[in-house]
DNA sequence: CCAGAATGAGACACAATTGTCTCATTCGAT
DNA sequence: ATCGAATGAGACAATTGTGTCTCATTCTGG
């Protein structure tokens, strides 16, 4: 008997590689009958605001345990420093609810959940704008550029861990010090 | 009257933001009929299909002309450093093409496609390997992540683009030197 | 073991999309 | 101006996917 936290995972997973798939396939994937899907999700756009809403909420969570919003009033270059890595460890966990809700375009028709991204992202935005002002970042790239670049780099996350590139136990430390680090030796 | 190539170029741009989008709306959004649109392309897939192999080829021509196959088997860290620029440099400016290709999982389901993106991918590898082994990268990663990390990359730059907070003109050096660099100061 | 809940398979109605085609209009070249 | 090519709008058939429901089977908890 699968739990709706199974079921999310299952299409969260497989949503993330065949973002048109069909409730036939998804449920195939996830292991249950189609029937079984749509007793526990009315409608296809049911389960993926669904799945919308659990990651919002897990972004949310990621702000609020990594002082997120703290950090985007502080002075301190530390603690914005400490804010980041925490973040980004954080959302390399969840990197499929985050590459998710980025990517799939029936997010911005959810009123509700179009709000609480566009929120998310603005304090995003604002913590590169602290990590400029206290000297921790570049300033010589515009601020919400970077904070595009936490997504980007989040995608490559979720393609790697897919592709088995990059060993779930050690991908935040990996994720990390890429993004601030750079590519170069 | 629209030719072939604005056809591809306005369907790769829609189908960007809209994987899932019917004809009818692709067809609109372009701005031709939907008629006109399945002259050109008998099927669905054929459309996708021909956007695919478009991008496919813009990005063998990047792989060709900045040398990265030289670059692969060189030894002298200046020819590969300049390779990495060139390539990530003509990337950026094709970053619509390249994110399309790695996103649209029809992709994978044309053998002939997926051998051609195969290839390109393992050339990729090689070139951070090749970065790895003369200095210009770390070692501390595995090659695949960074070539995982391009493919991110591209797509913060597609989205960065799409939302105006990045420049056109300026867009290849601000990637590169992040690629580099990265965020910190 | 038993009973109720949950499930998967299958069937069916409905909706949306795709593919096909016609025709009046527009476009582009001469 | 003329003519052939191209186009968009609209209609229709076919296909695919979605939503709904039934029933036999399986699962779970007491």
């Amino acid at each position: 008997m699968a739990t709706r936290d199974q079921l999310l995972d299952g299409a969260l997973h497989h949503l993330n590689a065949h973002p048109a798939t069909s409730m036939s396939e998804l449920a195939a994937a996830i292991g249950v009958g189609r029937a079984t899907l749509h007793r526990h999700f009315a409608t296809r756009a049911d389960l993926v605001r669904a799945i919308g809403e659990r990651s919002m909420e897990r972004w949310e969570t990621t702000q609020a345990t990594t002082g997120v919003r703290e950090a985007t009033v502080s002075d301190d270059a530390d603690v914005v420093r400490e804010c980041l890595r925490g973040m980004l460890a954080a959302l390399t966990r969840d990197a499929e609810d985050f590459a998710f809700v980025l990517t799939d375009d029936s997010m911005i028709e959810d009123a509700g959940l179009l709000a609480r991204m566009t929120a998310l992202q603005a304090v995003e935005v604002e913590l590169m704008v602290a990590g400029q002002r206290t000297g921790v970042l570049r300033s010589d790239v515009p601020a919400a550029w970077l904070s595009h670049l936490v997504y980007g780099v989040m995608v490559s996350v979720r393609e790697a861990l897919r592709a088995g590139d990059l060993a779930p136990r050690t991908a935040a430390d990996v994720v990390v010090s890429t993004f601030l680090s750079g590519a170069s030796a």
